[in-house]
DNA sequence: GCCAACTCATAAAAATAAATTATGGAGTAA
DNA sequence: TTACTCCATAATTTATTTTTATGAGTTGGC
């Protein structure tokens, strides 16, 4: 049984001519008689009665050309769903975006990419570099927007915008007075830090070991950038902060202040990352457009 | 689209795996490959994301699948409607009768088919010949029962029985002396009979125009046997019945005697008419086997 | 009753489509 | 690296569908 058998004797049950039936099917007529007798065979029995110059439904014909219209019209509607998915601005894309990002890139983020692609509801998840890269692999995300480097099969990246560090102090320290520090400088004071398996804590110790020959800053451990910053204002300590997170935000805290590091200064680049084999191409530069499109306070868009 | 890529890929969604997608389908791998392949192309998207070692459905692609289970399942009831359809006793038989056999032969045809075919509920109609035939020309009637001989293109007929005519006169009717009467004899008295339409008058009256030069007896005309049989029984007049109607019954009634015809006795051939392109002969054995098992009084079966 | 028109079935040939085998590239696990 | 798995591709074969050509059986007009 096919699809084209099944449209041969709806149509054929409407005409109850073989000639005009075949003509609606775009056929000839032998096409027609010798599919119907094919499927005639192929059920077991009969469909119509061919009397000279009458066709009739048989009284199982009747019901197998009503049974063949609803499959027909299921049919149809895979293609309806399938016109409907064609658009890559359609249908939900599943973000992820890493703890450090997340909060001062989402409220931008969001509303320009409503904007632009008004019928792809965001999905959207925080999490850790390495969680969100296991999600992306297992199908559970779509785009991550995270640090570079990321480096797995399948999966591709595509820079963004590089995001200078910054040191935040509080604002009786002695270093307030400098206008740029060095990164040799982090081993003086006790510096605050998120806890391991954000990656940004990564490269932060990266750096001073860089700077100071392996030697490690005394650490003290809390759980969001946003505890630290409270917790630096209450002179507990120095920390390092990426640019958007406080360029903005500290010129209004009074117990606060930024300051930039000598160069070169330490940056991290922030990326696009997404399977290899996802289809919604159109869905990525979208994405990037708006991402590009934020601005973030202190970062330098790549191109 | 066809049916059987709707198959490939359900079960490609099942097995999230071109080989055992393929096996299960009892087709080689690179066969699902390019079907699935070309049917993304047909619909305009990607249904599955194919990473190595990894394969799943895209959002839309679920969407898909989805409706394709759906029209494979509407499809099996296609071959389940012709599997229940296939048997040639199975569903309604639309049976005409004339009105000069139905009232005798029913009652003892309708049990006996009942017997023989459970699943083959009888749709029946009485009528006139001609009214019959075009009904069974307009595929309303599948099967009659009437007087032979039935000549119209695309109708066939098989002969059942022969069936005597026979004299109905009152019980002190003088003709009731005699054995056997002559049709010669018709023309001598009053002689009642069905309207115009049925053949069963016809018959009779073409009976007499035989046996007597062309000349036309006195006529009474009513509606039915039944009436006839009661007019006869009050003295009005004399009538020719069909030996079915009469040989059992007019011995139980006290007004009424049966007398045959001298030889040749005139007859009718009752047969079974049909049209040529009906496709359920094992439905016209049974009805002939049935017909055949009646035995009504007086007729002859044939062969 | 004959002829033309019409309708459907059949056969042979051509065009498509579907399947198979063979092969290759990419990734993966030992 | 090496063998292995998995999917895609290509070439070929096989099946299926469709077409054109034709014929048999009816029908309806003249």
């Amino acid at each position: 049984m096919t699809l084209t058998e099944l449209r041969y004797i709806v149509s054929l049950a409407r005409e109850s001519h073989f000639g005009r039936a075949a003509e609606k099917c775009h056929v000839a007529q032998p096409t027609l008689s010798v599919a119907v007798k094919k499927l005639e065979d192929s059920l077991g029995i009969v469909l119509f009665e061919r009397n000279s110059g009458d066709i009739r439904l048989t009284t199982i014909g009747a019901q197998v050309v009503a049974q063949a219209e609803r499959v027909l019209s299921e049919a149809a509607r895979v293609s309806e769903i399938a016109a409907a998915g064609r658009d890559p601005l359609a249908g939900p894309l599943r973000l992820g975006v890493i703890y450090t990002i997340g909060p001062w890139l989402l409220p931008a983020l969001v509303p320009r990419l409503k904007q632009r692609a008004p019928k792809m509801p965001l999905i959207i998840a925080e999490g850790y570099t390495e969680v969100l890269v296991e999600k992306l692999k297992n199908f559970e995300l779509d785009v991550l927007v995270l640090a570079l480097p990321i480096n797995e099969p399948g999966i591709v990246t595509q820079p963004l915008y590089d995001e200078p560090f910054r040191l935040l102090l509080p604002v009786a320290h002695p270093w307030v007075k400098q206008k740029a520090l060095s990164t040799a400088q982090l081993l003086e004071e006790p510096l605050l830090m998120l806890g391991p398996g954000n990656c940004f804590r990564d490269q932060v110790l990266d750096l001073c070991a860089r700077a100071n020959h392996g030697q490690s800053p005394q650490v003290l451990e809390s759980s969001s950038l946003e505890t630290i910053r409270h917790m630096v204002a209450s002179g507990v300590g120095v920390t390092v902060m990426p640019a958007s997170s406080v360029d903005t935000l500290a010129k209004n805290d009074p117990l606060l202040r930024v300051r930039p590091f000598t160069e070169p200064t330490p940056t991290r680049r922030v990326g696009l990352v997404w399977r290899a084999s996802f289809p919604r191409h159109q869905a990525i530069d979208v994405m990037r457009a708006a991402l590009l499109d934020c601005q973030l306070p202190g970062t330098k868009p790549i191109r």
